[in-house]
DNA sequence: CCTGTATGACCGAGGTCACA
DNA sequence: TGTGACCTCGGTCATACAGG
């Protein structure tokens, strides 16, 4: 039977669903007529009439062929899945040449396996993006946290005296960088992922607010020192110069 | 609402065919 | 000759629908 003459079948057969349907609606048969259609009462014909066994028959063929071609429609579907999943796997594909096809526990196979593999590109995406988002979260602390300082600075610079001289926020700023560089150093940077993992917790262990407030301490004294040094060599030569006039 | 019927779909068994 | 693909058939189940 060719493809056409199958599928005019099909369709035929399909009217007479439709048809079959609609007499039954439109029929006035009892539940005894209707039992003639069955398969139950396909071994008992001699209970029927001829014109009766003929029907039973002819259902029993249209029956018989309906299901065939179900089940075709349903191989075709299996099929036509079958070579999507072939054309989308990329180990399925058939080498150019030899149009060499897979078997079907084969592209179910590889199929499989495909999918774990995206199912594993899917985890490691995951990961990165959720380290990226946690580097680009405590840069921006980190911005806030100078832009907040910029403008407090900007808005009460204290009076004249008071103020810190150029020189001094330098050699405070040198200090804290040099003690950071001495611990940043040790952060592993073959490669940007090594550099930006390690950055966080590099963060997290050596930035912390006491830390820094240590070394601004430290170096606050130091400077302090340096200056009461100063000022007690410019009060001795003063006095050299003074006592020489008197 | 319940029951009977028709229909579509799924599944297993068994057969056939092409191919390595 | 084994194997994979395909086909046919019968059994079964779920669902829609009509009628009581």
């Amino acid at each position: 039977m060719s493809d056409n003459a199958a599928k005019e079948e099909y369709n035929m057969d399909h009217d007479n669903k439709h048809y079959s349907r609609c007499s039954s609606a439109g029929s006035t048969h009892t539940p005894n007529s209707s039992a003639h259609n069955s398969d139950d009462d396909d071994d008992s014909g001699d209970r029927h009439s001829t014109s009766a066994a003929n029907s039973t028959l002819s259902y029993k063929e249209r029956r018989r062929e309906a299901h065939t071609q179900a089940e075709q429609k349903r191989r075709d579907a299996i099929k036509k899945g079958y070579d999507s999943l072939q054309e989308l796997v990329p180990r399925c594909q058939p080498s150019d040449s030899s149009g060499y096809k897979l078997s079907k526990a084969l592209i179910l196979q590889k199929s499989i396996e495909y999918i774990g593999y995206l199912n594993q590109q899917k985890l490691k995406q995951e990961d990165e993006s959720s380290a990226l988002q946690k580097e680009v979260t405590a840069l921006r602390i980190i911005q806030n946290g100078y832009e907040n300082m910029l403008q407090h600075q900007q808005s009460n610079p204290g009076p004249e005296e008071a103020r810190v001289t150029e020189e001094a926020k330098f050699q405070v700023f040198q200090a804290i960088l040099e003690e950071m560089f001495d611990t940043f150093q040790h952060i592993p940077m073959d490669n940007f992922k090594q550099l930006t993992t390690g950055v966080i917790p590099w963060l997290e262990e050596h930035c912390k607010p006491h830390i820094l407030r240590n070394i601004l301490s430290r170096t606050l004294q130091q400077m302090a020192q340096e200056t009461q040094e100063k000022q007690q060599q410019q009060q001795a030569m003063e006095q050299e110069t003074g006592g020489g006039f008197s």
